[in-house]
Parts: C-alpha cells; sequence; structure tokens
DNA sequence: CCGAACTTTCAATAAAAAATGAAAGTTAAA
DNA sequence: TTTAACTTTCATTTTTTATTGAAAGTTCGG
C-alpha cells in the first residue's frame, strides 16, 4: 500500500465509521483529511481532494468548530483561511466526549430523571416504568462522568492504568 | 406527569438519542417500548402502540434480536410469538458494547493498523500519516479494551470504583 | 396433507438527510 | 468608496435511509 492508497482508506474508513456513529460522511472525511495533513489546507483543497461542494465545505467545517476539533488560521499575507484539526487524539477525545456529554447524553439524563419521578400508582407497568428509568439514569450518570472525567484525564494516566490493570 | 405522558416522553427521546448514534428510530424506540413493558409484546401489540407497519417491526426486531438484547417469547397454548428486552441495564450496556466493538470498532483498527504499517518514505506527509494513524490505533484500542471488559464486568464493580474515585 | 394463523421478505414509495451551486454577504486592500 | 477575493447561506436537487404492505413463506393443529 502506497501513501495515497493509505490516505485514501484511512478518510473512506473514517468517514464510513463516523456514518455508524450518526456522523455525516463529508464531515467524517473532511476532519480524516485534516487530521493527517501535516499542513492547514484552504477551502480549495479540501473541495478538491475529497470532490465536494464549497457549500458542503463551508457548512461542515463550520460544524467542526462548533465541536471544537478544528481550528481557523492565517497565513500572513494571505487573506484565504486556512484549517487545521486539533492533532493530539486523547485531546480530540476529550472534546468530542464533552461534547456529546453536553448535547446528547446531558438532556437524556435529565428526562430520564423527569421520567423516573412520576407518581408510584401501585399498577405493575408504572413500577416497571420508573424502576427501568431509573437504573437507564444511573448508568447514562455513570457514562457521563466517565466520559467527562476519565477520557482525557491529564496524560490520560487513568486510563493507561485501568487498561493495564484488567487487559 | 402522568404514567402515559411519561412513556411516550420516554420512548420518543430514546428514539432521538438513538437516531443520534446511528440507530434507527423504529428500532430505538421499540426497545424503549419493551424495555418498560413488563409482560412480553406481540408484533401485533407494538405495530399498534407505535403506529408501524407490520414489516417495519419484523425486521426491526430481528436486528434488536441479532444485537443480543430482545429475545422472543413464547406463551403456551398460543401459536404467536411475543417479545421481551434484557431488562437487566448493565447487562444490556454490555451487550450493546460487545456489538459494537466486534462490529465497527475491530474492524477499524484492523484498518488502522493496515494504514499505520505503510513504509516511512521521509516525507512529512507519510510522516504524519503514519503517526496519526498509529497514535488512533492506540486509542481505539483503549476504547476497544474498555468497552468489552470495563462496562458489565462482574456486578461492575471496576467502573463504580473509578466513579467514586474520581467523581 | 390442508388450511388457518402467523411471520418474513422485498419491490415500491415515502421521508429524511446530505449535497449542490448560485446569489448574497463579508472583508480588506487600493 | 469601490472592487475583487473570498465565505456563507439557503432553495433546490440528489442521495440515502426508512417504511409500507401485499405476496410469499413458514408452522402447526387437526
Amino acid at each position: 500500500m502506497n501513501y495515497d492508497e493509505a490516505k485514501n482508506k484511512f478518510i473512506s474508513t473514517w468517514g464510513a465509521l463516523g456514518t455508524l456513529w450518526g456522523i455525516n460522511k463529508a464531515m467524517a472525511q473532511i476532519h480524516a483529511l485534516l487530521i493527517i495533513s501535516p499542513e492547514p489546507l484552504s477551502m480549495e483543497d479540501i473541495m478538491e481532494e475529497l470532490q465536494i461542494s464549497r457549500g458542503n465545505t463551508s457548512m461542515n467545517l463550520r460544524q467542526l468548530m462548533d465541536w471544537g476539533i478544528v481550528f481557523k488560521e492565517n497565513k500572513m499575507g494571505e487573506r484565504k483561511e486556512y484549517f487545521t484539526s486539533e492533532k493530539d487524539v486523547q485531546e480530540l477525545a476529550r472534546q468530542i466526549a464533552k461534547e456529546r456529554s453536553r448535547r446528547e447524553l446531558q438532556p437524556t439524563i435529565k428526562i430520564l430523571n423527569d421520567v423516573s419521578n412520576i407518581k408510584e400508582d401501585g399498577t405493575a407497568k408504572t413500577k416497571e416504568l420508573i424502576k427501568q428509568t431509573k437504573a437507564l439514569h444511573e448508568m447514562a450518570d455513570t457514562l457521563d462522568i466517565m466520559m467527562n472525567k476519565v477520557v482525557g484525564q491529564d496524560q490520560n494516566w487513568i486510563t493507561k492504568a485501568l487498561v493495564k490493570l484488567i487487559k
């Protein structure tokens, strides 16, 4: 496998994985491209490399910036904007975990809490609803803590220690 | 909030969350319905409750069974099939983690490994590709181990201890 | 076997999501 | 200012994904 084959394989794999996890392909591929690019890339560069339109590129770059994993850069004397990815994989994971927690997990936890606090009326179905939403609430809480605290702890020593321990 | 409101809120929240994580809405909602149902439900029950077609119900039930989190049950003397969800939330998490690892993470790890082993040719772009895919490989490995071993360890004592430790 | 009760499949359709590209918007140098 | 270089927006189109429902398949009691 030569460089170009490897690059394309990486980009398309990343795109496919993203899709499975609810991230659109273009967004995942732009990110893949930036993370392996030693130099910041312009919008033109990205459009050409991935064969996608200007609008698509612009919107997905914005989303990646909203996620806090891609940044604008300016080259001196140039009007054009350039983009880079967060290059530290630990930090990348930390940021993604943080955002998914904030956007998805925390709102869900709130609702699970509301639902699990309805008035017990003695029926089996109400009992089951309360019991299961309580259990899910607890699980989501644990997950939330792990995502926010464990991933990307400084140098990620906890994870490393843990993995060693249980491997 | 009364029982029906709470139930509907739970089901629609679960469906929406599923969608964000690449799971189709019907599948997530069927699962939500089953996990709070004290009794096994028939296909008719599910179709009616969620207002979805027979085919849709059938296909998504199959997928849930493939994931190992929904089971067929027979009531004695009845021809019809009934369905239940895994009710233990720990076990549910364990099973989902195991499947996502098997289906998505492990294939990705393999590809990251292939890509990161291309021949170093001294160029900056090749260096960066190798460096970053190696880092992602390592991260994915860690994640894979955590998903397979930590989540759902018996009684999940490691998670509990860990959460206590870092909370 | 037969037929009724039930489930699965799959071509067709509908719905949702992503992508396009041209017009509108922005910015900064002259 | 003006204008050229560049970016963003968004109505429209395309693509992808999910859903339907009827026909085909299966299973079991008699």
